[in-house]
DNA sequence: ATCGTATTCAACCTTTCGGTTAATCAACGG
DNA sequence: CCGTTGATTAACCGAAAGGTTGAATACGAT
């Protein structure tokens, strides 16, 4: 696991048990064993998810007596929207790059089926 | 790795090697080895790499002689964006509620600083 | 002080990842 | 047919992921 933001983020995201907590986080704050309550697996392995979604930016974590609250931090969310928006405006750009060109050598074609 | 298509896609985006693929991708099609040529690493691993984004849908191959032009599939970007989206929506849909209830509690206040 | 609850740390195991090299397949050009 | 070029497959390796169990830590309540 290389270690840059995105990486970070892209792989914390990569796990379903991973995604359903921050799911949850989504309609609120929460406590481990809250969280680790809709799974099959160990509350270490829970602890271990978050420790990933804490070192991704995901969620940050709160101090309430023995309770360690989590909460959701969406910037890494909007690093990912950005990142994929910056790529299909290249991806645009391309398109109508050759869609000029087409019309360049065929002038009497006037559009393109993309799909 | 878990196998559904979110997991796929999202854990071929881990990888710093695999974006930069797809950010070449994002300017034309390429040959396997006009994608390996700014790495460091062996053609063979490229091919790995490509097999990756393949399985997350995220390039398609066609067949040229014996060369296999590798092409961006935006599909599962797509999804991406939309995973994030329907995410934010609810993230948002929490602040709303969670300000009309301050507001309930002291009709006073105004608003509220998210940041 | 002690007990119980919430959470993390540590050690371990198995599977997957990302890389390597060597061998193979596929298509073209003489 | 043979050699070359492009790309994949196979076998292997070290490191990391994701899970387990067991011990430790941090607090609150009694």
């Amino acid at each position: 696991m290389p270690d840059d933001e995105l990486s970070r983020t892209f792989a914390a995201l990569a796990d379903p048990t991973r995604r359903a907590i921050l799911a949850r986080l989504s309609e609120g704050e929460a406590t481990v064993n809250e969280l680790a309550e809709p799974f099959d697996i160990s509350l270490q392995a829970i602890s271990k998810h978050l420790k990933v979604l804490e070192r991704a930016g995901l969620i940050s974590r709160g101090r309430d007596a023995q309770w360690r609250p989590c909460r959701l931090e969406t910037a890494p969310l909007d690093a990912v929207s950005h990142w994929i928006d910056r790529y299909r405006e290249r991806w645009n750009d391309r398109f109508d790059r050759l869609e000029r060109e087409i019309r360049r050598v065929h002038p009497g074609k006037e559009g393109l089926e993309h799909g």
